[in-house]
DNA sequence: GATCCGTATTGACCTGAAGTCAATAGCTGA
DNA sequence: TCAGCTATTGACTTCAGGTCAATACGGATC
């Protein structure tokens, strides 16, 4: 694009001297502070993402809405998916920070599940564009992108795990068993199914599915800690 | 147009001199049938799609590939994600008619579940690569895509529910239950969650994981039939 | 065997967005 | 007032997806 205008420029000059070449006074620029830059950056992007696609967005757009050159951008973040992978991973720790402080040590293990997933379907909630786009997707199949969502699963299946111990199922030795470990896997894989299932909806109290979240994750830790098949 | 093409060719003319302009005889064409030349396409594609990411593979690899030049390709498939559906299409259809063959309606319930798990299982086994690719991200949150996986899923959400009808929670009016219809999105995650979680480490038998995934659906739709919270 | 013709095939080209970099100008401190 | 640090610019390069008028293969016709 740009060397085509080049070209355009340069042609319409020498064809047609009708437009004199206007000295183009350059908009006045605006210094920000590093710190402050960055930030704005990051939550332009942050905003993008949330509302189109990761190629929906294009890099001039979110310089453009920042009033700054591309180039600029590129100071600061080195490449699209750099400030992508930026906004994920400060989205990912608020996630981890809220459902880690709602779900207080000092708490009955229930109750603390309880209170984890209350935080986690309220993050959802809020966070619905973004939250569907992500697990529907996403940038498509970015090591990165995958290693903090993997990230973030791999904290809720050790915090779920530790929780256990307080639970009928105490004493199990539970991370060691494979099985178990992909119980737990796969109940994490549960709540993202069904809480996008739910925010298609909203046909069900969020206290309904917080407690169908618990009573599974008690199955599937029960299913996980037992070795045998289903009776026939 | 006609003028930049016109600089174009007559620039390269110009500077490199030292280049005979060799006459380039244009190798020799081979025609194929319309069919065989899509399916051959088609199974370059999934190949391809299998072993790199989307935007790792580009279309002059795939065109290369087949001895044919990237216009060629174009001519049978429109854009680069034409091509990438028509494959993901075909494996899913694949995947739909070969757990539908194994899960006999002759069966006792628990054994269709069970042969419909293996036959899943099965397959996600031989195509490990391309699934857990798919299921991490697979296209960047393209609509069609999620389309073609949200049906597979669709699909094996109403095959439990009816095959359901077999067990001891016939006749509830499953379906239009929402929190059952959550619960029962929920175990297709589970199982999701689980086979990826298996297939990363392989250190528990299949039998033992589909008897976990059977037992997982029973506990499912027991919890998503029963409203009530969990004890504290 | 010559030639005709539908269509499979080509490759040069366009396009648009990511990413680069030498030059420029705003601010701060002396 | 001026010097210097660095935030900022925008023209440029690169690259892959996508287009299209021209071409040539091969079966049908004589």
């Amino acid at each position: 694009m740009a060397v085509i205008r080049g070209l355009r420029r340069r042609r319409r000059a020498a064809a047609s001297g009708d437009e004199p070449a206007r000295p183009r006074r350059p908009r006045r620029r605006i210094r920000l502070e590093n710190d402050q830059r960055k930030a704005q950056l990051l939550a332009l992007g942050q905003q993008a993402f949330s509302e189109r696609t990761y190629d929906e967005v294009s890099i001039d757009d979110i310089a453009r809405a920042a009033g700054i050159s591309k180039g600029l951008l590129y100071h600061y973040f080195p490449t699209k998916r750099d400030l992508y992978l930026a906004g994920l991973r400060a989205t990912a720790a608020d996630l981890i920070e809220r459902t880690t402080a709602a779900a207080s040590p000092e708490l009955p293990p229930l109750d603390r599940m309880r209170a984890g997933l209350d935080a986690y379907l309220d993050h959802v909630s809020r966070q619905a564009r973004p939250f569907v786009a992500l697990m529907r997707g996403g940038i498509g199949s970015d090591p990165e992108v995958v290693g903090v969502i993997e990230g973030v699963r791999a904290t809720y299946v050790e915090r779920f795990l530790d929780n256990a111990e307080g639970t009928p199922l105490a004493g199990l030795a539970l991370a060691n068993r494979p099985l178990l470990r992909i119980a737990v896997r796969g109940w994490i894989g549960f709540v993202e199914a069904a809480s996008l299932e739910w925010l298609s909806r909203k046909d069900v109290e969020r206290t309904t599915l917080r407690d169908l979240l618990v009573d599974a994750l008690l199955a599937s830790l029960r299913l996980g800690a037992a070795a045998g098949p289903a009776p026939s």
